[in-house]
DNA sequence: TTGTAAGCGTTATCAT
DNA sequence: ATGATAACGCTTACAA
């Protein structure tokens, strides 16, 4: 205990847990002083379990992922959101708890107390696809802050922070628009994750406001793009008038892959013939290419967004983030349509 | 509480907290059963904060590096041992507190006691190659359990874990003395990093076991490999019968990147005239060119290694985890060496 | 301005 | 087999 190393007591809680009220400094600055020597020689930390439990903060923000933060296969990994989680976390003046036990199972990663670790921190963030609903709610309803990477509002009450695909997707319309292309084909998998809706309503709202025809703007869908979007189908498109396509991201990237293999069977010339747009990132693999027309997800920003928003709930605030906007990434699939004859 | 619920006390605990001991169940299936039953419709999760308060273990293993623990550059990324790391914390019930040099300003500033915040884990594993020693070395004095990733021994009492370079070195030699190759190179830079000079003892010691003349065999140095190494000074090794060299892996990769366009200048065919292997993995901007003769750093298994030999620690145990051994790759850059006229 | 004392929710040690 | 009760290390009124 600092308390006998310097003269005082639970005074060290005081000059050690500067209030958030600002001028809660009741202490003689020598005694502040004298206790702050006393703690750096002695190297002292307060205990963050026994600070939590008398009711009072820890300075440490959790990281709850549902399969392992830190996957073997790098491509499917949250690198990329933690990386702006540590920086904001840092920023802030938080540490970082990282919760395993979801990886290995080891530690518990079923039962109903699987969550229940978290709450060692201040808050919680959660990354991932297959969350616990009602494990999840049990820690919202009790109050403690959680904020959810990426969107989810079937989670009732679970505050969360996502990107803003609806806007991103609008754009990219836009840019065509404005190319001079007047009919535009969506490709999306058949899916209604919201990332997946949200870039088709994204589309019909931009091809609305560009003053384009949504009516014949065809929406394709498919669980077997390979075989669905052929390159026939897409031949004929063309012939109909249609100049452009764009094609939304997914886990496997299979919308964008099908769409550039059709193109090159129907011996399609991109720019020359049609215009190529991708909603998001091209999948690993095709990473060497030269990067299409399209938007990227800003990951850092969206991990900096999430931690912003915990660190408001768990002061208390009643802090609303709003969605993250992506960054237009023009590219060489795009140009303005050749004149039809 | 449960206990106003079921009909019991601080019994719960007992019912709620299995004790590793295995036979520690001195409670009646009855009441057992009641508690559990009470717990669950009242939705109570113990709480960890309280938990580990009182069991004067916080079950928090930290990990600290000099730089961002998630650099935006993903090469220099930490990730492959974060991965062996959280995978070996999760089985062993750890949960990991992530400290980061530059960020530790958050709540203690970067002060020289900027390393004592890690002070709030139980232990904590150290990353990377800036360590602050004195700090470092204060921390083990105070009896706080730390362990270093990769071979640390100037740092008196520090723990560490190493890959095992000289073993897999050697092992290397040998693939290529199997070949039939009699005279090899080792290319180094002149640096005298463990890393660096554990290789060349490997080097050495392989030429030995296999019965290889060590005298004509030349070890290269050089600050600037690119002027160095030149294609006539690789020629002139293989007019002297030379079949075969090897190249130390570094952060750079400069030696292996050197040789390579030496053996190319210089007209000379791998594995057809020279036969060459690489002391670690390729620099990543190679990774696409097919994987030299060599052997692998096992990242993952040294970040669990390191785990591990931690919780030792922290369980008070004198434990001492061996260097990890490296796995042998085999690969198309090495053949017999050409019969010579 | 600082010391005193009452918890916070568990675990652990005794008694029962 | 279970119920009291004292820590655990800290925060926080409240008293001095």
């Amino acid at each position: 205990m600092a308390r006998l190393a310097g003269v005082s007591q639970a005074t060290v809680s005081l000059v050690l847990s500067p209030k958030p009220d600002g001028k809660g400094r009741i202490i003689s600055e020598e005694t502040r002083q004298r206790v702050l020597e006393a703690a750096r020689s002695l190297g002292y930390v307060p205990d963050p379990a026994a600070r939590r439990l008398a009711a009072a903060r820890n300075n440490l923000l959790g990281v709850f992922s549902f399969t392992a933060t830190f996957p073997t296969d790098v491509q499917h990994s949250y690198y990329p959101f933690l990386v702006g989680v540590e920086r904001e976390a840092a920023a802030l003046g938080y540490d970082l708890v990282l919760f395993t036990g979801s990886s290995t199972g080891g530690a518990g990663a079923t039962g109903p107390d699987a969550l229940s670790r978290v709450r060692l921190a201040d808050g919680c963030l959660f990354i991932g696809r297959h969350t616990p609903r009602a494990e999840l709610k049990r820690l919202v309803e009790d109050g403690f802050p959680v904020v959810h990477l990426g969107r989810r509002e079937e989670l009732e009450g679970v505050a969360w922070v996502g990107a803003d695909y609806v806007e991103a997707t609008r754009e990219v319309v836009g840019h065509l628009a404005e190319l001079g292309h007047r009919r535009i084909v969506l490709v999306r998998e058949d899916d209604d994750a919201p990332a997946s809706t949200d870039r088709q309503r994204g589309f019909l709202e931009g091809l609305v406001a560009t003053g384009l025809p949504s009516g014949p703007t065809a929406v394709f869908r498919s669980a077997d793009p390979q075989r669905e979007l052929s390159p026939e189908r897409l031949r004929a498109w063309v012939d109909e008038g249609v100049t452009a396509f764009v094609a939304e991201e997914t886990d496997t990237g299979a919308a964008w892959r099908s769409l550039l293999s059709a193109v090159r069977e129907a011996g399609l010339d991109c720019p020359g013939e049609v215009s190529l747009a991708l909603l998001g990132s091209p999948p690993a693999d095709l990473a060497s290419e030269p990067e299409p027309t399209g938007f990227d997800i800003p990951r850092p920003q969206l991990g900096a967004a999430a931690v912003r928003l915990l660190a408001a709930l768990v002061a208390g605030e009643e802090a609303r983030e709003p969605l993250v906007s992506c960054v237009f990434r023009p590219g060489p699939t795009t140009a303005p349509p050749r004149a039809r004859p």
